[in-house]
DNA sequence: CTGCAACTGTCGCATATGCAACAACCACTT
DNA sequence: AAGTGGTTGTTGCATATGCGACAGTTGCAG
């Protein structure tokens, strides 16, 4: 009786496989990094009404040199009207400049103005400051740990 | 004279702080969480036609009983329209009911109907099949930890 | 040189999203 | 009992997004 009981039980749960979705790594990766980035991106997004797209672009492009817009889509994950339309933002700021490339007559190389790099000095120093409160709640080993781990993810799955 | 030239290269140089994007933990989280969903929300997409945010809704519901929407909001991180509207398109679907609860008329509680459940079945097959491929990429130790560390980092920022 | 496949960036359209405003409702005070 | 502040879920609106179609361009095969 109870023994059939209990199979009545476990037939119903056979149904459920015994997923947890407090250990999925996708939906970990969802929250972490939407409850980071909402709070990170308050600090440009009111200061410069800039969206998360034209923030990614401003540090690539803070990084080193001319990228064009192909390249830029490549290392950030993004799509390139996304990128297309947030360069366009960016160009009417004031803060970027697109030159066709002589190589290449579709291409552009895009660079940061004057102007824009100093917003992106800016942007940088708010960065670091929030890295560093991300290092010192973690630890900066395991701040370390995390960053490798989640580099080999975007390289893993990467096309 | 190379020297002034330095000093020049330097002093433009000191604009920008040492910033490294490929460091920063806001930018590593967003590309490996998107990398990441992008490759395994074709799995449901395709086969269901559902959202991200479906997605989640179900797999809450499916892990224990009936849940408010607003319940399901702080667990996911998620905002009220964007369950809301999920909802919507879940109960079109017929896989999920609402009941507004009777100690308080403003919350619904929310369920799987019989097939909401069947596809929740399905849906953490497929889940599970990821996350084993993921765990066998990164190795079980260190999926612990990521999980571990994604978790902290979810919670301490949460409002 | 011509044709052809592949690539670059833009744009239109349908959908998804965030935010604020909203009505219905609750709990608590006076 | 009526008022008040706060909560729940929905909706309108402006904007952001993904996808596919597109014109302009390149490089290569024939």
């Amino acid at each position: 009786m109870r023994q059939l009981q209990c199979d009545d039980v476990l037939g119903a749960m056979a149904e459920m496989t015994d997923f947890r979705l407090n250990d999925f790594l996708p939906y970990l990766l969802n929250n972490a990094a939407e409850v980071t980035s909402r709070t990170f991106s308050a600090s440009y997004r009111k200061k410069f009404g800039m969206t998360r797209a034209q923030w990614r672009i401003m540090a690539h492009l803070g990084q080193g040199g001319a990228l064009t817009a192909t390249e830029i889509c490549a290392r950030g994950h993004l799509e390139k009207s996304k990128v297309s339309r947030a360069v366009s933002g960016l160009e009417e700021g004031g803060l970027l400049r697109r030159m066709t490339s002589s190589s290449d007559r579709r291409a552009e190389l895009l660079s940061l103005t004057e102007s824009g790099r100093k917003v992106h000095a800016i942007l940088a120093a708010q960065a670091q400051e929030f890295q560093q409160e991300m290092e010192a709640r973690l630890g900066p080993e395991r701040a370390r740990h995390l960053a490798q781990l989640l580099d080999e993810l975007a390289q893993a799955e990467a096309d």
